[in-house]
DNA sequence: AAAATTAACTTGCTTTTTGCAAGTTAATTT
DNA sequence: AAATTAACTTGCAAAAAGCAAGTTAATTTT
């Protein structure tokens, strides 16, 4: 697995040294945005994240805390990857990098109406979600 | 240089496209929060990028026009790197991954005593730096 | 005014990570 | 019983990162 070293006490650098690559936030952003929780889900999203590097991710993320592998409800050939309250507060940090992205990159149709509507009332909902999330959560 | 694809039309993947890696954020923050400007600058920060990794980086933040180079004030020898309004607004983004850092990761003292204060009143507090950086910035 | 230093890179090479195709094993479905 | 699905692992090539040393122009020191 890709080693997990603190480059420095810097908040910043610390989060970059997990979350700081192309993979990591987007298997967090299918779990909480796209109610995927299974290995092949996740493979099948279109940015196309390759087998070895998608098993070192959640070998990782599962480290660090940010998901936990469960029991699946419905299968044992399954695994249930989900969020921990941990994973679950990175929310913030995915809806401010599409909140930035809707404004300064070429996005789909729906991100940029989803930013408008965002961006009206962020902390709210915000807030809104992460008690949803929570609450599913338990 | 790396190259810039977007992997697919989701905002969160195409953020991460541009700045999903360990360095290009720290940069940002060293200008930022720092007050570094120049090559040297970002070479001497903690985390210790390699030299040909900082130009590389560099090179790519401007081409997505997060920074611009300008000529240094002081010295022709120099090269001043500045925020271009669409880097100053990456600002929320660096404040998520301060606030989750700073609830979940081992950091310094002072980013722990950073953190509360923001935590009171981060938009605020956002708001207010973003005006600063903004004016600084004309 | 020559020599040393500084600033911003570049180059070459090794190590690490990524990407891709194929293979494995257990569970499930046909 | 055979085929399929799910979650990986393995092997190898390509890309990126890390490291040390070198280059060039500007600036400072002697």
């Amino acid at each position: 697995m890709k080693q997990l070293k603190q480059r420095s006490d810097c908040p910043i650098s610390s989060a970059l040294d997990i979350i700081g690559d192309k993979w990591s936030l987007l298997i967090v952003r299918d779990i909480m945005m796209n109610g995927k929780n299974t290995y092949n889900e996740f493979l099948k999203s279109v940015e196309k994240i390759a087998t070895n590097v998608l098993a070192d991710r959640l070998t990782m993320l599962e480290a660090t805390g940010i998901i936990t592998k469960e029991e699946h409800p419905e299968s044992k050939a399954k695994i249930y990857y989900k969020l921990t309250e941990k994973g679950i507060d990175l929310l913030p940090v995915l809806i401010e990098l599409i909140l930035w992205a809707d404004e300064y990159l070429p996005v789909s149709k729906s991100a940029v109406a989803y930013g408008k509507v965002l961006k009206k009332d962020k902390a709210g909902i915000t807030k809104q979600m992460m008690a949803a999330l929570k609450k599913a959560n338990k």
